[in-house]
DNA sequence: GACAAAACGGAGCGGCGCTCCGGATACTAA
DNA sequence: TTAGTATCCGGAGCGCCGCTCCGTTTTGTC
């Protein structure tokens, strides 16, 4: 399944082993810097916090969304994982996406601009945006899907829209009072809902 | 009203003419240049488009919020003075809020990055969406606490989380058929109906 | 140990925000 | 009209950033 990944997994077979390290340093230290100074940190700070050169960045990671792909790459999957689980064990459908937005959510908002990053209209963040969909989009059409069969919201709802939407709704300063996106998002959820009496 | 407003509104009295004629040339080349590029369009495309040099602007307009607030002061009042109309002349004070955040929506969407750059965390927009909130808060909180008082939604939505969910959803490339952010802000809108049958 | 392929690092270029200051311009008073 | 001055203008210049190019170093192989 992930001997050969596409977009700067781990391609580490048949790389020297000086590369494979860097890879590596440099990942941590992207971790670190992203955390601190969110996704939009300047590239000379990662290679400084790495002790590397810049083009050596550039060389592993070619585009800034490949770096946040490869940093996030393992919380995006598990997420992504948690989807079809959700719906196994979950009271009915439309908790298992109640469950699983609240995941994604959750990740996005503990993650410093990348919310922001996902929607930027520039293209220094497209791959990002086209990865989130490629993984999390299937997923979500599925809850969606399986809460229509089972009657609790009504059909109509585009997943691309929706996670769009929720990826929206999380953007912004972080630790603001007034402002929880999950409020938000529960009100979208229950909007979403098949009026019970009709 | 207008006399002597506080954050560049048009302190044009007693400057001397050639500054008074640079401001509205500047104006007018931001407002051409905003539509076409953005509002995070260069400032020095701004200068060389009015044909005048980009210490003019500054000195006209100290932050780019204070540029964008003044081609858009016209738009926001309109938006701000709609409120209370529509309070009078809708079917109901929740279908003057829907009315209203239609109209919020409708000019949000028409300019180039200006929901982003509301919502942006980069300092450089604070005064922008300080004047947003200043001017349009008090209105929707006035539909808000009306529709409550008539029993059409449930009370407990704060009027800031509400807006900033609105300019949230509004963030985005135009014109994605697959993303319209009205669908979302009619669902939201739903959500916070009092549910009829109780 | 020698050799070539692979990888590295940082100087350098263009673009941008913002400031600084010598020069031009519009008002005022005589 | 003219002189004088407060006001305003313009663009060179600084620092920061993204990204690339190329001389140098490291690694793996024979």
């Amino acid at each position: 399944m992930a001997t050969e990944s596409p977009a700067g997994a781990s391609p580490a077979r048949g790389k020297r082993a000086d590369a494979q390290r860097n890879r590596q340093t440099v990942l941590a230290a992207a971790a670190d810097v992203f955390a601190t100074s969110g996704v939009d940190a300047p590239i000379r700070q990662i290679a400084a916090r790495a002790g590397v050169g810049m083009a050596t960045i550039y060389r592993h990671f070619p585009t800034r969304a490949d770096l946040v792909t490869a940093v996030y790459r393992h919380q995006i999957e598990a997420c992504a994982e948690a989807g079809p689980n959700l719906l196994a064990s979950a009271d009915s459908p439309f908790e298992a996406l109640r469950q699983w937005v609240d995941l994604f959510v959750d990740f996005l908002v503990t993650k410093h601009g990348l919310a922001d990053a996902l929607q930027s209209d520039s293209d220094r963040f497209a791959a990002l945006h086209a990865y989130f969909l490629d993984r999390l989009l299937p997923v979500c059409a599925h809850l969606l899907d399986a809460a229509v069969e089972a009657g609790d919201i009504r059909p109509g709802m585009q997943p691309y829209e929706l996670m769009r939407g929720i990826g929206n709704l999380c953007i912004g300063r972080d630790n603001d009072p007034r402002y929880d996106p999950r409020r938000l998002i529960a009100l979208l959820l229950q909007g979403l809902q098949r009026p019970h009496a009709s």
